[in-house]
RNA sequence: GGCGAGGUAGCCAAGUGGUAAGGCCGGGCUCUGCAAAAGCUCUAUCGCGGGUUCGAUUCCCGCCCUCGCCUCCA
């Protein structure tokens, strides 16, 4: 597989560093309120990327981090007068059932800052000891930036910019730094962070936000792992920052390739949680649409170009682009689906165990190839399309047809996509009433009896259902 | 100001040095008592101006515009 890597910018092939399995991190979700979509938008795209090479063969070690002592998950546990852990745990299960119901597959390991304290501490005391930390007198200990030749080089900052402090953001220098560009290893116990101190050798305080990713890597993944990832705004500092501590400390370099995916847009601008612009999964169910059509939607575009996710008019209205085509389109593949697999004769929809074993096929192969190339999810959804147009199950033989049906399942896993199911597969679902009355109308049709057939379909209508008569007989879909 | 990404049909969005995938919407056709559904089908001189080239949307230069980061951020 192929990957745009953000230190060198350029493509690379990836390859497990140990010839075996590839072993990476992603920086999770800071653990305060409902994660938004934009933040699933980088975390659906990493499970994608996963996806992706376990499918083309790859074992594959994913740690994601939750981040559950920062100074928002404090601050909002004490507004709540809830204790720390009881305050993360909540937005962490939380975070877990959207996962689950975007369908994206669990790391296999998910450590907390909070149950590493003593890994970053040993951190802290291994840069001190190296000259690259520092304490100040409150208690503190920070990071010297100018001790790190290698500062700044995957965000292409130099350093002289950094010291004289280039950017027109106020810097809330609340703690003793000697530079405007060092930050916190350690933060000094601050009485409004309440119980939330450990000890330490500098004494009581909590972790820097920056440094439980290093220490944690450490710990899971070693001096050295296959490939990092994130949001494009983590590139500067927190990956910065991660590449200084870690590679100070370690003496190698931390990961091999940088993986970066760009943010979700609302009318143009970045959807955040600070600019209150910002969608949850559950927002939009309550809306009316699946997990499935926001899993469609947020994958739709390449991971390097900015998606608009939501478009407003003059009038402020808001709309949804990308989520209103996703339903038609899933649909479609799904009767595509269905059509192959009657025709290759297969029972039920394989997992993802099963598929892991199919043959990729002609058919699809196209749509699979887009996915190791750079992670090309829009290429790999034209070419699904493409091949759905261009071979018709009908004309295929059963041994073509099931070809088909593996190839296209192994694209399907690849984006992570679970296929609707259509509504003729909800007959039990149909109330009685409407039943009858659309035998009724039946029988009327049969008869040739257009005014009693369209007023029962008329009562059929405002008990909630839609007729849709077919060759063989009709179908009752429910309205909206 | 520095760094980075980008401007492709009504909307969303790929891609290529040889006249541009795909999805949605809309139009047409087939089917149908009608309708719906479904299937088929139609819709773009690729931000502007130069340059290189037999040929550029694709490479180079300039300009305009949009967005992100510049120590809260997926």
């Amino acid at each position: 597989m192929r990957l745009y890597d953000t230190m060198s910018r350029e493509i690379r092939e990836l390859a497990p560093g140990d010839g075996k399995e590839f072993r990476f991190y992603c920086c999770g979700p800071t653990v305060y309120g409902p994660a938004h979509i934009g933040n699933f938008r980088t975390f659906l795209l990493q499970d994608v990327f996963r996806r992706t090479l376990e499918l083309s063969g790859l074992d594959t070690f994913h740690v994601r981090n939750l981040t559950d002592v920062d100074d928002k998950t404090i601050r909002d546990s004490q507004a709540e007068g809830k204790p720390l852990k009881e305050f993360t745990g909540f937005w962490t299960d939380r975070f877990h059932i959207d996962c689950s119901a975007l369908n994206m597959l669990e790391p296999h390991r998910e450590p907390g800052a909070v149950d590493h304290i003593p890994h970053q501490i040993e951190m802290i005391r291994d840069l001190v000891e190296k000259g690259h930390a520092y304490s100040s007198e409150d208690g503190s200990v920070y990071y010297k930036v100018s001790s790190f030749e290698k500062y700044g080089r995957l965000s292409r900052l130099d350093q002289r910019e950094l010291r004289a402090g280039a950017s027109n953001a106020v810097v809330n220098d609340e703690y003793e730094k000697d530079q405007v560009a060092d930050f916190a290893l350690w933060k000094g116990r601050r009485k409004e962070d309440g119980d939330n101190y450990w000890d330490s050798p500098w004494g009581e305080g909590r972790p820097g936000w920056h440094l439980e990713c290093s220490a944690m890597c450490r710990e899971y993944l070693g001096d050295s792992f296959d490939l990092h990832s994130g949001g494009v705004d983590l590139i500067f500092p927190h990956h910065e920052n991660e590449i200084a501590q870690s590679e100070a400390c370690n003496g190698a370099t931390m990961a091999d390739h940088w993986f970066h995916l760009t943010h979700l847009l609302v009318d143009g601008g970045k959807m955040s949680k600070s600019a209150n612009n910002f969608y949850t999964l559950t927002g939009l169910i309550e809306k009316g649409f699946s997990a499935a059509e926001v899993r469609f939607a947020l994958i739709c575009a390449s991971y390097r170009q900015p998606l608009n996710f939501v478009a407003k008019d003059g009038d402020g209205k808001e709309s949804f682009p990308a989520l209103n085509s996703a339903r038609q389109a899933l649909e479609r593949i799904a009767r595509y689906e269905e059509a192959l697999r009657e025709k290759a004769g297969v029972d039920g929809l394989p997992d993802w165990e099963q598929v892991k074993a199919f043959e990729k096929g002609e058919v699809f192969a196209g749509a699979f190839a887009a996915l190791e190339n750079d992670l090309n999810t829009p290429e790999t959804l034209g070419q699904v399309f493409s091949a759905i147009k261009r071979k018709k199950p009908e004309e295929m033989d059963s041994r073509e047809a099931k070809d088909a049906w593996q190839g296209l399942h192994i694209t399907l896993a690849g984006l992570g996509l679970k296929l609707p199911e259509l509504s003729s597969a909800a007959v039990q679902d149909i109330p009685a009433e409407v039943r009858e009355l659309a035998e009724k109308r039946s029988v009327a049709r049969t008869n040739r009896e257009w005014e009693e057939s369209d007023r029962l379909r008329d009562e059929i209508a405002a008990l909630g259902w839609e007729v849709k008569d077919g060759k063989e007989g009709f179908e009752l879909c429910p309205i909206n």
